[in-house]
DNA sequence: CATGAATGAGCATTCATTCAT
DNA sequence: CATGAATGAATGCTCATTCAT
């Protein structure tokens, strides 16, 4: 993004910004924003403290890019994930199993987007969340697919259920990290969107 | 000193600790708990910031035995309001009305537990959080009792379930409480039972 | 002393303030003075906090009635050790004997009076310590008679010498007593004894 | 800053640690170890009040390194100074000269290693201090030789006579200090080494 | 660009002391 | 006299941020 793109496959710049966000996540994921230290994010990324600033403004911005990026390409799987799908109920299928399935791949940023995000919601209310209000968008479009084509009840309100969806992965993707990863995530994810079609589905499907 | 006088000349010992944990919600739901000061806190509630260490044990505890208290009567809420239902999935409806008319209410107060509560998870990770607990345990209950009187499908695992119900409803709330309380709660939660019901119905309910 | 002496052998008055000097003693033998709250002693006193306040202008006060009244029944130990001999040297002798047997008696005294005081040295500057000057001026008056009868080297200054004895006496106590009491006090009383006697001692003697 | 440039341009970094340690020792020195803050002692030193948690782990640390760090410099002028001589005796009256010329000579530092250390004795307890017995096993070997060499009585305990001569010195160093430093400390010096001298040496020497 | 020493504002917590009962 | 709940000033320590090199 502020790499400006070319033909080069990986600067030497630029890199270091991507060792810092990964220690952020390695850090946040232990630690909670508040708790987390500048100096300690820096000897996560092997940088001086100092360099942090270099690219970013901030403690507060650092969490906020990180979680802007990785939504992103969160948002990026979950599209690819569900594109081979035409009927809305089944690319809704799809979304919960691709969600949970990221989670499962890598925990810590898992742990990131939901735990840390969660941390810092005072924080977040204030910037635009853009890169989430992409994700939520996704499911609005699946929803109001499925009450257009009336797969979906007519009766049911995208913008709530939307949440809903979420905050049920996300709870769930919560207690597999917090619990200590010992069920089995797939399982879960399988029973979700279960609940979700069935629950969702118009009379006639 | 505040209290205008009244009936009685000065209220029971007991009352300035009740009113340390109102002024501990009104200062958590509006800064999150690591940015909160105890100062603050102590400010809010009228008392010097050493009364609080009489208390709490410390900062943490405080927060601690918040949760649980409030907690506490939550779960004593719900259970009244779901006493009158027979049917496990007519228990579960009344269990959603209940959780969001409760924040509805008290939105202060369900702020903390939502947002607060998340924000020091790392926190909680550590305490054995016991009134929540016995809140998925109310959960656990009627999804049990569905699966064995045949009215939620077979293979449903309630463990899943049941914190994907707690995460759809406590993500709802907390969209309401962020987004400035605009919406109808009220109704979000009539869909919330909707689809759970229907999600979780065995066939030929 | 303040009881206003009397035919009744206890007051019930005045008995809470000689428990609170041997709480204290307790309590700073074991904390150090700063170290030690004043809620400490009055809970090891079995009384108020407020109580002490009573008998004591503050938390400095109490040490230096401590020091004094302790000292003072020192004193009149030593006088009473010392008075059955009639040669400087031998009254010196005795002295010496004394002051670590009464350590040895009543450890935590000493080390309230030994540890403590130095402790707070920079507090006790600024008070008279009439009881240790008294302490003191028993020896004085000892090291001057025998310089006066000839059995102390003429040369010897009596001010210089009598803090050097009081040194070796208190360093020698203070090791036995953060030691763990293991060595023999007595044994080393008798070192102490003969190395100033013969130190101290004329030619002739 | 403060230094008003000279030849140097910038002290090198480690000067900054040598500016608290001095700093440390003049405020301790004055108000003792529990009264000084360490926000005092910044300011002495023309820091931050953060910058001496750069170099020491906290106030109790900083206490324990001023001292070992001072001690050891006495021993090693301890060291050069009874080297030149033969006779055990004479060592030790070169010791005891020295110990209290050197208090002379640096009359806070004495205060610091005299009074202060005894302030937090409680402190010191715990922590084995290297250097302080380092300073008593110097004067052990000397009364060991002379026992050897029969110019000590056989008899005397090197172990309780070592912290004896030790509590001389420090008691009349701390006099000489509090007092005011109004008598000559060099002359008193003289009179201790001919007691211990005296009173330590063999029958016929 | 990078460093990391230095800064100093900010905060949790303690505790001597007071005073209404 | 006695109590002990309440006070709030005081302090050790942390850590985001800066800036000279």
């Amino acid at each position: 993004m502020s790499n400006g793109g070319g033909s080069r496959a990986r600067e030497p710049r630029g890199d270091k910004r991507e060792r810092i966000l990964e220690a952020a996540v390695r850090v946040f994921a232990s630690k909670s924003f508040y708790t987390a230290t500048v100096a300690e994010i820096a000897r996560e990324a092997g940088v001086a403290d100092g360099t942090i600033y270099l690219y970013f403004k901030n403690k507060d911005d650092l969490l906020i890019r990180l979680f802007e990026e990785r939504m992103e390409e969160i948002n990026e799987g979950i599209r690819a994930a569900i594109a081979p799908f035409e009927r809305p109920l089944e690319k809704l299928r799809a979304f919960i199993l691709h969600h949970l399935r990221e989670v499962e791949r890598k925990p810590e940023l898992g742990e990131v987007l939901i735990v840390e995000l969660r941390q810092s919601s005072k924080l977040m209310k204030e910037y635009e969340a853009r890169a989430f209000r992409e994700y939520l968008g996704i499911l609005s479009a699946i929803l109001d697919a499925g009450i257009a084509d009336g797969s979906i009840r007519p009766n049911v309100e995208p913008r709530a259920v939307r949440r809903a969806i979420f905050g049920a992965l996300d709870e769930v993707a919560l207690s597999w990290l917090l619990g200590g990863r010992r069920f089995d995530l797939s399982r879960n994810a399988e029973q979700l969107a279960e609940i979700f079609v069935r629950g969702l589905a118009a009379e006639g499907a």
